[in-house]
RNA sequence: GGAGAGGUGUCCGAGUGGUCGAAGGAGGCGGUCUUGAAAACCGUUGAGCCAUUGUGUUCCGGGGGUUCGAAUCCCUCCCUCUCCGCCA
């Protein structure tokens, strides 16, 4: 959430920086709303200190004798009065919030207007294998190999769903089980977390009301009106069934949702590993095939936490950790920086880190790295005590990494000419394989 | 799933209709004392909002109600704990 104050202070300013991710915002309705809001405010505080004066003097004049029958009549017009009002502020605070809600996050000065062909590729490493025989594409791979089952994952769960077998379900482990361990040695400290959560966590992040049919959500109770979306309403009150996670920063941003968090114990770093859990609802998978983009996938998720002035090293960081993860996996990756219409709501600046697959020609997203700075904090009303009062903190998320999108630029990348797969040394400790040949797991 | 108890400030904990933002204790911070530390003693110590600096206002799990007035009464939802049942 954008802060309402901030706009106020300069329509324009705000209104050009968020020009760069898309159409134009108009702001006098919201700023005239808040206007009479305040006025209201101000008039209902006015009201209420009489009340308060009143009531403590009632006591005392019942004491004297006094005939307090006129104070009462009194005061019953002025409780009506402040009831009044009330209602007619919250209507507009309602509207107020939801008018903010929707709005994304204001793009970083450094960050280029636009759409995704004003990306900017930052810089690459190493690059694209050259191969001495006719390279199949991971499709093929995953089958021949029988590292993953397609048919069957559709069968029993339906079209993007799959089931990692034998050395493919130890490869996938392996490599979520090094950036895990690499995660933790840069200092996060592990989470595993509930995959199911309730809506407001949704609602923190980012991702809603933006985003809520995207996400899969638990029949509610009876109470429930039937939908299976996520909507404003529901996900402020967070009186609605639970979600299933549509990555690990769903609740990693709303774990410390409404705390104060001490000043000495930041930055804190976090990483989870969860499955995550998307409808992808109209996407239509004839360039995402394989297990590039599913219902649900598998991806390691960097979270930190840092007070305000520390954000922009703390992103830079993060990209520099999740880069050296795919380095050493030794893929051909570049990094880009994301236009403001390619950022995520939450975002204020965003990373790509891009892996390359050779049968797709193209690169393919294993971490995306976010400086949310105070959109999802404000949000969740997560602080930290400063100097000078209290401040809201900096949020920030990476990928570290999107393994499900991984194990196919690996699967091209060390393919043999004899049609197996030799696993990259880093990953043999975590799945005990050197290699994986052909016409091992038919069938 | 059934029965009961409870949710108060950083923490523990009192408060069951009126000057309660809230006793008391602990912890934190500052000070006195001390060579230093501990102990003791004194002081201080929540977050919003509006206004812009006020004898202003809100907040005692969330929401609603009763009342001149609610942390205190009523309704409802959420959560926690205990016992029983079930279960990896």
């Amino acid at each position: 959430m954008i802060d309402l104050n901030w706009i106020r202070a300069d329509p324009e300013r705000a209104a050009a920086a968020l020009a760069k991710r898309g159409p134009r915002t108009e702001f006098h309705q919201v700023l005239a709303w808040d206007d009479q809001r305040r006025e209201l405010i101000t008039e209902t505080d006015r009201l209420r200190a009489r009340r308060n004066e009143v009531s403590s003097q009632i006591p005392r004049r019942k004491q004297g004798g006094e005939d307090v029958q006129p104070l009462f009549e009194e005061m019953r017009g002025v409780g009506q009065r402040i009831k009044t009002l009330d209602e007619d502020r919250s209507v507009l605070e309602r509207r107020i919030r939801e008018f903010l809600e929707q709005l994304p996050n204001v793009p970083d000065d450094d960050v280029a207007g636009g759409g995704k062909e004003h990306n900017r590729v930052l810089h690459a490493w190493s690059e694209q294998p050259p191969y001495d025989f006719d390279p199949r594409d991971h499709l093929t791979l995953a089958d021949s190999l029988g590292l993953i089952d397609f048919e069957r994952g559709a069968k029993v769960a339906g079209s993007g769903f799959w089931i990692y077998r034998g050395a493919g379900a130890l490869l996938e482990m392996a490599l979520i089980n090094y950036c895990i361990s690499r995660n933790v040695a840069a200092g996060y400290e592990l989470m595993l977390l509930p995959h199911l959560v309730n809506a407001q966590c949704g609602y923190v992040s980012g991702q809603f009301p933006k985003f809520g049919q995207d996400v899969y959500r638990l029949a509610a109770g009876q109470d429930s009106d039937g939908g299976d979306t996520v909507s404003t309403a529901e996900a402020a009150e967070g009186s609605d069934g639970q979600i299933l996670i549509p990555t690990s920063e769903t609740v990693l941003a709303a774990i410390h949702q409404d705390e104060i968090i001490a000043a000495d114990t930041l930055p804190r770093k976090y990483c989870a590993f969860t499955p995550c859990y998307r409808r992808e609802a109209g996407s239509y998978r004839s360039h995402d095939r394989g297990t590039i983009r599913g219902h649900q996938f598998h991806k390691v998720e960097l979270f930190q936490y840092v007070a305000p002035d520390q954000s922009d090293a703390a992103l830079a960081g993060m990209v520099e950790h999740a880069e050296s993860l795919v380095r050493d996996l030794g893929l051909h990756y570049r990094v880009s920086q994301l236009a403001a219409g390619d950022c995520s709501a939450a975002a204020a600046k965003t990373c790509d880190i891009e892996v390359w697959i050779p049968s797709m020609g193209s690169y393919e997203e294993v971490s995306s790295a976010s400086n949310t700075r105070d959109y999802q904090s404000r949000r969740g009303r997560i602080r930290t005590r400063g100097a000078s009062g209290t401040a809201l903190v900096h949020t920030l998320n990476a990928s570290g990494l999107a393994t499900s999108r991984l194990l196919p630029a690996l699967l091209e990348r060390y393919q043999r000419a004899d049609g197996g797969v030799t696993v990259p040394e880093v990953l043999r400790p975590f799945c005990g394989l050197e290699s994986i040949t052909p016409g091992a797991g038919a069938g």
